[in-house]
DNA sequence: GCAAGGTC
């Protein structure tokens, strides 16, 4: 049998290129998590089989174990020291399960991801998923490639080489410390201003050292329009007559800010009263065409000219791609490959109405190839691929397209020509001018006509000329501020400074915008709102590192030495996580210097709000904040508790939770079909039990999540895992002691426990018990409401939806007989000795039965 | 619930 090689690209799109490259197209393609595209071939001189497979980016990301996931439970300041963990990214696509199987079997691994850092970071965890690394005896390359033309894979193939350790590596060091920072910045601020103001209204306020320098330079500019002085000046507008038509002067000067100064300007010029020309100049311009389109310009002419955010703009461009539109959108490079096949592409828009016949005429007549740009050995720049028109992608999709097609044309068209005629004339000392324009080959412009020069016929004048001047007037103006950053202002401020990717410029934006940060105006400006300005304000005032760009290339710098193989890698993250840990904690001493400025711009939670319900504690009552995220806040106690998000509350039938004498409230939730539940809002904050043993095992902190489905719904009443309280339809009945009203106990699951406001009995309901209600049936023997449970599948011998209809909760002896199965079988056993004049007990004590199943009270 | 980076 033929050796097997297994070759891994980034992406599927560059698994098929490689594979039909490498075949010439003859591979059969096989389904799996990515596909697989196998073939024979040559290796080395030996017949092989190739298989040729894909990841889809990163196999796995970082995070901190379940131990650190606690807000409440853990010191942001710990996580600087804290372990990190490697988990899939994508557990549902199974790539590393997938891998593993693809490498069975074969002896030789290509690792064809990407040539970046990133790229090199992947093929470690290739490595690691194929099991390639413990194995002797298996070869692994590397693959090096600017392009994936069959010209640069042959080539690549020619010239296999090792994956290189220190730029993975370097990226890890990346990945830790971008988590580490990010996490405790992020938890210690948002813990400290949440809930603390009335109209803070954002969830999260978040920190990090790329998406804070970006609201960092919209709130500089802001800053820079709040703080601006308008100052008064002057300029000259000199008026002639030529050719019967009046032609406007601009002064030399420009503009002076004394008015007696430009009055004196005036004068000269009006005691002498002739223009005359003193130079006259004529000279060819070139308007060069544009090189290719990459990530960047393409985000911002979309933003500017075509009024999509980036975010947008990356979704459409994305569709294109994996549609066969345009390449690959994610890219630096604005330089095509010299083997870049431009005929193609160009053939390929032949038939489109708007632009078929200059692409016609380019081919016909010869093209030019785009001016050179900058290779970034990623991706070629963005291209049309297939034609399309606007039926076959809609509205949006096609004005990007449009875009991309219209651009690309542009690059391989002359440049446009122009003549400059500039005239200069003399008068009291002065100089004064005019600029003429004249196109005389429109090139790229004829396809991207918002670039055109605008023409401006000037008289005909010749050098010592003289001219009575008519009028010289004097122009009073204001200076203006600058206008808010566009985003495409601060997609280049972002680029020159370094901040984020071609992949991840769209998604810091858009960070800062879902956080409240910022937000998008007319003209897509992006406006700073007051949260976002007193953050880095903030920042400012205690540590403007915190807010700079140079954070960002400060950590790249550190983590370059270890990608050169200059420094150690752990010594790396460990002297900038040091670094970080210092600003930490010098930023949390001083943070009622931040917190000075938030007093001065939010209201304090006693000034919002409306009385809803009483405190427990203190008795008075408490004030509801509507404002996200919604809560409640004592005044007198200066407690604040939490409510749940995204609905309305009110007063559940003004009774208290026999816990802690908290007012209950009724929340229901948005929606067409909304749900309401009762809740108390003193337990609903309380902390959640650790260790307790419950139907799903021992349960620890942060397992909520881990449930999973066949654990029922999670409670939205408390922050007990596996509290079922969402589910309870009524809660409350008659207490057979009393006549009181029986409340269920909201942290009790999964022992439901029945408490009794009026004489605090409590009734225990057997374990597993998921659901109850009360029914309309009442006790014959003490006329008390009869209830009913629902049991969870797993926590009882009864079948599915299986429904035990309980008694009188007092009245053990009728117990028995009302017992019964929506699917007809008992759950209890049939027994003698149990009858009336049982000891009528209440509360905790354990009875003497002989089933302890027998039992409320037993459990 | 939190970062930034891949990719879909």
């Amino acid at each position: 049998m033929a050796p097997k090689v297994l070759m891994v690209a980034e992406k599927p799109s560059i698994a098929l290129s490689i594979a039909t490259a490498l075949s010439g197209g003859r591979m059969s393609t096989r389904r799996g998590s990515t596909d697989v595209h196998q073939f024979e071939g040559k290796f080395r001189g030996f017949l092989v089989e190739y298989r040729v497979t894909s990841v889809i980016g990163h196999v796995f990301s970082i995070d901190f174990p379940p131990k650190y996931q606690n807000w409440e439970l853990t010191d942001p300041m710990d996580l600087f020291d804290a372990p990190t963990i490697k988990s899939e990214s994508n557990p549902k696509a199974h790539i590393r399960r997938h891998l593993h199987q693809e490498a069975r079997g074969c002896g030789h691994l290509i690792l064809w991801l990407d040539c970046d850092r990133e790229g090199e970071n992947i093929c470690y965890e290739v490595l690691e998923c194929s099991g390639f690394l413990e194995t002797e005896g298996k070869k692994i390359y590397r693959a090096r490639f600017s392009s994936v033309t069959e010209k640069d894979i042959l080539k690549a193939m020619d010239n296999l080489a090792a994956p290189n350790k220190d730029e993975a590596l370097a990226v890890d060091a990346r990945q830790e410390i971008d988590l580490k920072v990010g996490v405790a910045f992020t938890r210690f601020q948002t813990r400290f201003f949440q809930g603390r103001y009335g109209n803070l209204d954002s969830r999260i306020i978040s920190y990090g050292p790329c998406q804070t320098p970006t609201l960092g330079f919209c709130v500089q500019r802001h800053l820079q329009i709040t703080t601006f002085k308008p100052e008064k000046f002057w300029s000259l507008n000199a008026y002639i007559f030529k050719d019967g038509y009046e032609l406007q002067l601009d002064w030399d000067r420009n503009k002076v800010f004394d008015f007696d100064v430009a009055v004196m300007f005036q004068k000269l010029v009006t005691d002498d009263g002739i223009l005359k020309i003193s130079n006259l100049s004529k000279k060819e311009e070139t308007k060069t065409r544009p090189c290719g389109l990459n990530t960047v310009n393409l985000l911002k002419v979309a933003s500017s000219s075509l009024g999509f955010g980036p975010q947008m703009t990356m979704q459409l461009a994305e569709r294109l791609y994996t549609q066969g539109f345009i390449s690959y959108p994610r890219t630096e490079s604005t330089a095509y490959p010299s083997s870049f096949d431009f005929r193609s592409v160009l053939d390929a828009q032949l038939n489109n109405p708007l632009w078929g016949d200059l692409v016609r005429s380019l081919l016909a007549n010869g093209f030019h190839k785009p001016r050179s740009g900058s290779d970034a050995g990623d991706h070629p720049p963005i291209t049309p691929m297939r034609s399309a028109n606007e039926d076959m992608l809609g509205n949006d999709a096609w004005k990007l397209y449009q875009y991309v097609c219209q651009h690309f044309i542009g690059t391989v068209c002359p440049d446009c020509k122009h003549i400059r005629t500039k005239v200069e004339f003399a008068c009291g000392g002065e100089i004064f001018y005019c600029v003429g324009q004249q196109v005389t080959a429109k090139g790229f412009t004829s396809i991207m006509p918002w670039l055109a020069i605008s023409e401006k016929k000037l008289p005909s004048f010749s050098k010592g000329d003289r001219i009575k001047i008519p009028k010289v007037d004097i122009y009073e103006g204001n200076t203006s501020p600058p206008d808010y950053l566009s985003e495409s202002d601060l997609i280049s401020l972002m680029e020159k400074n370094g901040i984020g990717t071609d992949a991840s410029i769209s998604v810091h934006i858009n960070n800062i915008c879902e956080r409240n940060y910022v937000q998008v105006t007319s003209g897509r400006r992006l406006t700073p709102t007051a949260l976002g300005t007193t953050l880095i304000r903030g920042y400012q005032c205690i540590d403007p590192d915190l807010c700079l760009p140079e954070i960002r290339s400060f950590i790249e710098q550190q983590i370059t030495f270890i990608a050169k193989g200059e420094a150690d890698h752990s010594r790396v993250v460990e002297h900038c996580l040091q670094q970080f840990a210092q600003k930490y904690s010098y930023f949390v001493k001083q943070i009622e210097n931040m917190d000075a400025l938030f007093e001065a711009q939010f209201s304090s939670l006693a000034q919002s709000g409306r009385l809803l319900s009483k405190c427990g504690k203190c008795t008075r009552y408490m004030k509801y904040i509507p404002n996200q995220p919604t809560r409640l806040y004592c005044v007198t106690c200066e407690e604040v508790y939490y409510l749940p998000q995204n609905g309305t509350i009110k007063l559940y039938k003004e009774l208290t939770c026999p816990l802690d004498s908290f007012e209950l409230l009724l929340f229901s939730m948005a929606g067409p079909d909304a749900k309401s539940f009762p809740l108390c809002p003193y337990c609903y904050n309380s902390p959640p039990f650790e260790g307790i043993e419950t139907l799903f095992g021992s349960l620890k902190l942060g397992d909520s999540k881990k449930l999973g489905k066949g654990a029922g719904m999670p409670c939205f009443l408390c922050p007990h895992p596996t509290c079922r309280h969402s589910m309870i339809t009524q809660g409350v009945c008659a207490c057979p002691e009393c006549n009181g009203t029986l409340i269920l106990d909201p942290v009790s699951a999964p022992k439901w426990r029945l408490y009794c406001n009026m004489c605090n009995c409590i009734i225990f309901l057997p374990e597993g018990a998921h659901r109850i209600s009360t029914t309309d049936k009442k006790c014959s023997e003490c006329d008390s409401t009869i209830i009913e449970v629902d049991f969870n599948k797993k926590s009882t011998p009864l079948k599915d939806g299986a429904t035990l209809h309980i008694g009188c909760i007092l009245c053990d002896e009728l117990l028995h007989s009302l017992v019964e199965m929506k699917h007809g079988k008992s759950f209890f056993k049939r027994r003698g000795g149990r009858g009336r004049g049982r000891r009528r007990g209440r509360g905790r004590g354990r009875g003497k039965n002989d089933d302890p199943k027998m039992s409320f009270r037993d459990f």
